[in-house]
RNA sequence: GGCAGUGUAGCUCAGUGGUAGAGCAGAGGACUCAUAAGCCUUUGGUCGGCGGUUCAAAUCCGCCCUCUGCCA
C-alpha cells in the first residue's frame, strides 16, 4: 500500500510562529500520528518559505543577509515543532538547493512546452512600496493616496504561465471529484472564483526589483515570483524530477504521490491551492487521478476578532504550551474545534478544557483507579472469574468506542474522535460512583467482585491510551507506565482487544498525570 | 454589487413535516477511592421577523432583517 503522504502549508519566515501555524501542524501531526496507528505507513512533510519581498526588506531592515535572517526566523519555528512534538519526516525549506533545482528544472519544462511566455505591463508603480499598483489602491477621488509616495507609470516585461488555457479542466475536475476539496462545500467558493474571464498568472519579477528568489532558467533577469517556488515544495522534497536534478535521499516519487492530504488554511485556498496549485500539475502532465486532496482547516479567532498584530491580541503557542504542557495544547486545538470551520480561542476554555476535561476527568480516574488498586490489592490485578451485568456494560463501551473513533478520525473530525474515546472516560468514572470499590473493599465477602472492578478500571484505560496516543503522545506514554503496560512498537488500533492486562498484572505508583492548575483565572 | 451560507437554551451546536435536543455553564442532592476530582437530579427556548402551504412547520414556499464566507 502507499505511504499516506501528509503535507501542510509551508510557513513564511517574516514573522514568529502564533497559535495558527501551531493549530495546522498539530493537526497534520494528529492525522499523521493516528494513520501510523491506524496501520499505514506515512510520510509527513512541512517546511518554510522562505524567499520573497518582505523577507528582502525586513532582513534589509535587521542588517542581516536574507540568508542570515531566515534562518533566525526559521529556528522559531523548528524549536516550536520540536516543543510541540509535532515530528515530521521531511523538512522542507525553499532555499534548500534540492528545491531550487526542481524549481527550475520544471519552469524549463513548462517553457520548452510553451506554457511560458514573456509580455509587457504598462502600470502604475508606487516607489516606496516598490509594487505596481491597480485601481483597487485608488481613493475615491481616483488618485493615488499620500500612503504610496511617488507613484509612477512604468513599463515592465514579466513572465507568465498559461493558466487560462486550462480554467475549463479544473472546472470540470472539481464537478467530478467532490473528495477534491474538504470540507465540500468550499468547492463553490472555488467554482465561483473561476467565472469570469480567466487570466494567466505573473510569475515572475525582474532581478532589480526582487533579488531574494530562483532565477529563472531561460532568463536570468528574472527570478520566480511566488507561486512556482512556494507550491512547488509538495513535490520538490517528494522526490519530483530527483534524478534530472542529481537529488539524492528524498522519497520515491512514484510510490509516494499524489498527497492524501495538503493541510491548509481557509485563506490560501483560492486561488493558490484551488487554483494555481492543481493547474500547475495538470499543465506538467499529471493526471486527474494525481491531483492531491485539500484539506482546508478554519482559523482560531480571539474574542470574535482575527487575531493580528495591530489589535495586540496575538498568542504565542510557547506559552500556552508552557503552562498547559504541550499535550494540554494539543488536546485544546483539536478538541474545541472542528476540522474546517473557526473557533474562539479563550482562556476561559482552554484552563476548563484543562482542569475540568484534562485534570478532572481523564487524569483523575487514572489516579483514582490506579490508587485504589495500590491500596486494597497492592497494585496486584487478578480479572478473575466473577462477572455482571455493569462489568459488561463498560467492556461494551469500551469496544464500541474503537471503530467510532477511527470513523470520525479518517474523516478529520477530530473533536468526535475525542469524544468517543471520551465515551469510555465518562463510563469508566460513573462506573466507580455504581460499583464503589472502595465499598466493597470493606467486607472480604467481596472480593471477587472488587478484583473484577478494578481491572476493568485499569483495562479501560489502557484502550484510553491507545486511543488519544495520537493527540497527547507523551501524555499518554506517562500514563501506560503508570499502568505498567508499554505499547509495543507498531501496535494498531485494531490490536485492542479486551484482556490487554493479564493476570497477576503489578501497576505502577499513581501520579497525578495533569495536575490541577491553580490560577487566579481558574476561579 | 454578485454568488453561497447562517440565525434553535447564557455559550458551542445537533435536529429537513408529526408532542423542542446534547455538551458546557448555572442550581440542588447523595457519596468519599481520587488532582475539593467524580456521580446523580435539575432550571433555562413564543426554534431571527412577517406572511403562506398543510390536519400538522424549527423543518416546505415568499418577503424582510442579521451575521459570515468567497468573488468584484
Amino acid at each position: 500500500m502507499k505511504p499516506y503522504y501528509i503535507t501542510t502549508a509551508i510557513d513564511y519566515t517574516n514573522a514568529p510562529p502564533h497559535i495558527g501555524h501551531a493549530y495546522e501542524k498539530v493537526l497534520a501531526d494528529v492525522m499523521a500520528r493516528f494513520q501510523r496507528q491506524n496501520g499505514r505507513e506515512v510520510y509527513f512533510l512541512t517546511g518554510v518559505d522562505q524567499h520573497g519581498q518582505k523577507v528582502q526588506k525586513s532582513a534589509e531592515k535587521a542588517g542581516l543577509s536574507p540568508q542570515d535572517f531566515v534562518d533566525g526566523i526559521t529556528q522559531h519555528f523548528t524549536a516550536l515543532w520540536d516543543k510541540l512534538n509535532v515530528r515530521y519526516d521531511g523538512w522542507a525549506a525553499t532555499t534548500d538547493p534540492v528545491h531550487k533545482r526542481v524549481v527550475q528544472a520544471m519552469l524549463q519544462k513548462l517553457h520548452d512546452e510553451g506554457q511560458l511566455y514573456k509580455q509587457g505591463y504598462t502600470g502604475f508603480y508606487s516607489l516606496r512600496q516598490e509594487q505596481f499598483l491597480t485601481d483597487k489602491e485608488r481613493g475615491p477621488d481616483g488618485k493615488f493616496g499620500e500612503e504610496w509616495g511617488e507613484v509612477q507609470e512604468l513599463e515592465e516585461e514579466n513572465w507568465y504561465f498559461r493558466l487560462s488555457e486550462h480554467v475549463e479542466w479544473l472546472k470540470g475536475y472539481i464537478k467530478s471529484h467532490p473528495d477534491f476539496i474538504f470540507p465540500a462545500h468550499r468547492a463553490n467558493d472555488v467554482l465561483n472564483a473561476l467565472e469570469g474571464t480567466p487570466q494567466d498568472l505573473c510569475i515572475s519579477r525582474p532581478i532589480e526589483r526582487l533579488s531574494w528568489g530562483i532565477p529563472l532558467p531561460f532568463d536570468e533577469r528574472f527570478v520566480n515570483y511566488v507561486w512556482f517556488d512556494a507550491l512547488t515544495n509538495y513535490i520538490s522534497f517528494a522526490g519530483y524530477m530527483a534524478d534530472e536534478c542529481g537529488n539524492q535521499g528524498l522519497p520515491d516519487f512514484s510510490t509516494l504521490w499524489p498527497s492524501e492530504a495538503h493541510v491548509i488554511g481557509k485563506d490560501i485556498l483560492v486561488p493558490a491551492h484551488a487554483v494555481y496549485w492543481p493547474i500547475m500539475l495538470h499543465a506538467l502532465g499529471f493526471s486527474d487521478e494525481q491531483i492531491p486532496r485539500l484539506i482546508v482547516h478554519g482559523w482560531w479567532n480571539v474574542k470574535g476578532s482575527k487575531m493580528s498584530k495591530s489589535l495586540g491580541n496575538v498568542i504565542d503557542p510557547n506559552v500556552l504550551a508552557g503552562t498547559f504542557t504541550p499535550d494540554g495544547l494539543r488536546y485544546y486545538l483539536m478538541r474545541d474545534i472542528s476540522t474546517g470551520y473557526d473557533s474562539d480561542f479563550s482562556d476561559e476554555r482552554i484552563i476548563m478544557s484543562y482542569n475540568k476535561e484534562l485534570a478532572g476527568g481523564l487524569g483523575n480516574l487514572l489516579n483514582r483507579s490506579i490508587n485504589m488498586a495500590q491500596k486494597y490489592r497492592n497494585g496486584v490485578l487478578s480479572p478473575g472469574s466473577y462477572d455482571d451485568a455493569e462489568n459488561a456494560a463498560l467492556r461494551q463501551v469500551v469496544e464500541q468506542a474503537t471503530p467510532e473513533y477511527v470513523k470520525q478520525m479518517e474523516g478529520w473530525v477530530m473533536d468526535d474522535g475525542i469524544a468517543a474515546a471520551w465515551k469510555i472516560v465518562s463510563a469508566a468514572n460513573a462506573y466507580v460512583d455504581s460499583t464503589k470499590p472502595f465499598s466493597l473493599a470493606k467486607d472480604p465477602a467481596n472480593a471477587a467482585r472488587l478484583d473484577s472492578v478494578l481491572y476493568h478500571l485499569a483495562e479501560a484505560w489502557v484502550h484510553v491510551s491507545v486511543l488519544l496516543n495520537p493527540i497527547m503522545p507523551d501524555a499518554m506514554a506517562a500514563a501506560r507506565a503508570q499502568i505498567g503496560w508499554q505499547m509495543p512498537e507498531g501496535f494498531q488500533f485494531s490490536d485492542l482487544k479486551w484482556g490487554m492486562l493479564k493476570e497477576g498484572h503489578q501497576l505502577g505508583t499513581p501520579v497525578p498525570l495533569f495536575p490541577r492548575l491553580e490560577t487566579p483565572a481558574a476561579e
